[in-house]
RNA sequence: GGAGAAAUGGCAGAGUGGUCGAAUGCGGCGGUCUUGAAAACCGUUAUGGGUCACACCAUCGGGGGUUCGAAUCCCUCUUUCUCCGCCA
């Protein structure tokens, strides 16, 4: 959520900015800075009636004590009307609250001023492109042909099991997505990053902490006999641990990272872009987030995205960079970098990762704060990446490393699959 | 699943109807002393709303109720602990 000041004090800054992100119901901003007048003015009222009340209590409690009882009785009489104002004044004030919140939630994040204007992914900004996009022998197969060749993947069993969506990975494909999952995590770890295993299923204040809901409430599976969600991302669970905290700013930056499968619906996507592993209602990813002071936030990005970038250099995998554009931001986010690997086979770019900094608006739905050197207390900064989801690494690795022997797992794999070639 | 007990500040732990936002200890921070440190001593140390700043208001697991007045009494939910059962 934005902060009421701030959209007070920049509302002109903010409308222009939300324009990035093509949001244009910008009225909804002048109602939510009325009904916060509106709650600011409420609160006054009450508090000046239950000091009121207050004193009165304290009256009758020293009558008692010195035995004055008919006075203390006569006294009684006069909170009746007080008690009745507090009550209405709670009551006005709670639907004055809940009001601006939900419309606090309808406010998307403010996108950072580098974010370009656009609606679709054409309009992102390509920031670099590295590594050779390879050529392939005559023959050579989409990934999902090669799964069934290879035996390693196999999407029927799963629809059989499950249903569309929930692949069975087998022998060597098992093996891979193991050794993928080690790589991430010992990568992660290795400059840094504290691992941790959360759960799988959130509570709906988590879900709120980071924005999933009410954005995306149907893209969540919901559990509703314990009103659980099945998270989508590690990022659920990794951030909302700092949920209601005040972390201490020489801890900055706090550092996770996470193995969880993630669960989507992905309700309304269909056709070719879903086809075998681009798109699943089950899969891995490690995730890494990142609690940071905002002065640092923005470097703190630009060393997450070099170190997604890293990963995908040790895998050998061609790559690009873009900076989304508005229209393509997410709701919660100021500034994304998406990673593209590019898979040969079905001649296109496969998003494998997305790095964003959330500036405050996370931490503020969090209450995730941080001491500053002056002892006041300020909203943190959230950050989040990728580092990797497995399916389009694994579409990528199989369709641009085919051979007709075989398919070669990267040097840097090697040690973790214990072999070269899926045969 | 059954029976019982409990939930208080960063931690431990008092407080069972009135000036309690809350004793005390530990920890943290600042200071005195010291060449420096330790010890000792002094001070300070929750969050949110509100204000230029005060005042003021709210919060003792969450929600509701009784009362002039609730950390304290009642209801309810959640969580934790102990015992029994069940499972591994």
């Amino acid at each position: 959520m934005l902060l009421i000041p701030f959209i007070k004090e920049n509302k002109e800054k903010v409308i222009k900015l939300l324009n990035v992100k093509n949001f244009k119901n910008t009225e909804i901003l002048d109602n939510i800075i009325s009904f916060d007048e509106a709650r600011k003015s409420t609160q006054k009222k009450l508090d000046e009636t239950l000091a009121k009340s207050k004193n009165i209590a304290k009256e009758i409690g020293g009558l008692f004590k010195s035995g004055k009882i008919e006075e203390a009785n006569a006294k009684k009489a006069e909170t009746g009307t007080l008690k009745e104002l507090a009550k209405t004044l709670t009551e006005e004030l709670a639907l004055l609250k809940n009001k601006t919140t939900d419309l606090l939630l309808k406010v998307p994040n403010i996108p950072h001023e580098s974010v370009p204007a656009g609606n679709s992914e054409n309009d992102n900004e390509t920031i670099k492109t590295v590594g050779e996009i390879p050529k392939l022998y005559d023959g050579a197969k989409p990934h999902w042909e090669l799964t069934d060749k290879y035996d390693i993947i196999d999407f029927e069993l799963g629809n059989k099991i499950t249903g569309a969506g929930f692949p069975v990975y087998k022998g060597q494909g098992a093996r891979l997505q193991r050794a993928l999952i080690n790589f991430f995590l010992d990568e992660a770890t290795s400059v840094g990053f504290r691992e941790v295993q959360p759960p799988l299923m959130v509570n709906s204040d988590s879900g709120y902490g980071t924005g999933q809901l009410p954005d995306k409430d149907g893209q969540m599976y919901h559990v509703g006999v314990d009103d659980l969600y099945l998270i989508p991302t590690a990022e659920v669970p990794i951030t909302n641990i700092y949920r209601d905290t005040i972390v201490d700013a020489k801890d900055f930056p706090i550092r996770n990272t996470a193995y969880s499968q993630c669960f989507r619906r992905e309700a309304g996507s269909y056709g070719k872009d879903v086809r075998g592993l681009n798109r699943l209602h089950q899969f891995d990813k490690v995730e890494i987030v990142v609690i940071e002071h905002p002065d640092k936030s923005y470097a703190r990005l630009e060393e997450m995205s070099d170190y997604v970038q890293s990963l995908l250099k040790k895998l050998e995998l061609p790559y690009r960079v873009l900076r989304l554009c508005g229209g393509d931001t997410s709701f919660t986010a100021a500034l994304t970098y998406d990673m593209e690997v590019y898979s040969a086979a079905q001649e296109r770019w496969l998003e494998v990762s997305s790095v964003s900094n959330f500036e405050s608006y996370q931490a503020n739905r969090l209450k995730l704060r941080f001491k500053d050197e002056n002892g006041k207390t300020k909203l943190a900064h959230t950050l989040n990446g990728s580092a990797l989801a497995l399916p389009r690494i694994v579409a990528a690795l199989l369709e641009n490393n085919q051979t007709p022997d075989g398919i070669r797992i990267p040097k840097a794999l090697v040690p973790y699959t214990g072999f070269e070639y899926i045969k």
